[in-house]
DNA sequence: ACCTGAACACCGTTCAAGT
DNA sequence: ACCTGAACACCGTTCAAGT
């Protein structure tokens, strides 16, 4: 399958598409109007829609560089400090990239990776993994954990909290666990 | 401050739009269009507002059985089981009802109370209540966990799980908590 | 091959006119 | 005191016509 070449003002009008929507999107959230965006960008509604045929695939694209820099924190973190620390550290990234833009991190997370071209899913997995791994290796974390967990739970956190001192709070509950320490009661573990 | 008498037409005509709503939302969820659940209960959209100035006064009024039948069955468990035991089991409850008609019981149990008329947050909180005093009382969960913390962390559960059974593996995982049962490790405690 | 922008159906919301 | 429904501004989406 060979790629034919980029016209220029295609690849231009892409970029000042996604331009325009992280803009709108900053100030009006992820349901922002299209049209609105379209008009940001200098562009007909149409060209949007050719770009973009989904919603999602323009959030996804606005998404994109936000998650490859979480990627490349995950690395940074596990090599600066202990597995523990940094997936805590990571994972505190995490919620406030799912905070952002009122709730557009949040949103990409749960997408489904068909609508969307960029495959946010993916890319946070990915991340993920670079600082779950070393942590269960470590031994700070159990073994049957997995980097989706991670992923739903931040996003559910997120969009549970209503502010981040609230979402702060949330993600220790959840990282030390509701029971008492030491004694797990009866009832309290899963029935299988 | 005495009350007027509500006259029956309007009377009948709130009944008819919440019914209408409960159709409709099930079938559409809590964005569905008011228009739509105004023609749907043969009123004017007119009506529609002067009963519910906002959505959200709706999606309340909608919610409002729901509630009090969660805050009986706290009740109920409490009698019926260990602490602990019904803890978990009304938990269960919660991360089911905030799932339903698509997310409408998750959106309520963020909600302002001011917009809404009924305070589907308190009555949350209430219910909550019931189960986990007993639960703290006898030693299954932390001191320090309150009830808005159960009802945020079943929110995000919800919104965060793609469906019923990824629900239940992070509600157990919250339960029990991330970290290795036993040894705890260093970086893993909230700084301070 | 890509862009434009008018057009369509629909939505939330308001408000003069009715009873 | 409450209801009606036409009306307005806006939105998502499409598509014939252009370059």
């Amino acid at each position: 399958m060979q790629t034919r070449p980029i016209r220029a003002d295609a690849r231009r009008n892409r970029d000042l598409l996604v331009t325009a929507a992280m803009a709108v999107i900053a100030e009006e959230g992820p349901d922002a109007s299209l049209n609105e965006i379209a008009r940001r960008a200098g562009v007909g509604p149409g060209t949007l829609y050719r770009h973009f045929p989904t919603r999602d695939a323009l959030l996804a694209a606005v998404s994109e560089g936000r998650l490859a820099r979480l990627r490349a924190r995950a690395d940074e973190l596990a090599e600066a400090m202990p597995p523990g620390e940094a997936l805590v550290a990571w994972l505190r990234l995490l919620v406030v990239h799912a905070m952002t833009d009122r709730g557009l991190g949040a949103r990409m997370m749960v997408a489904a990776p068909s609508s969307a071209g960029v495959d946010c899913w993916a890319m946070l997995r990915d991340a993920a993994e670079r600082v779950l791994g070393p942590a269960q290796r470590d031994g700070s974390v159990r073994a049957d954990v997995e980097a989706a967990d991670l992923v739903e739970l931040a996003a559910g956190i997120a969009q549970g909290a209503a502010d981040a001192g609230r979402a702060e709070r949330l993600l220790m509950l959840t990282l030390d666990g509701l029971r008492l320490a030491g004694g797990r009661a009866e009832g309290f573990s899963p029935r299988s």
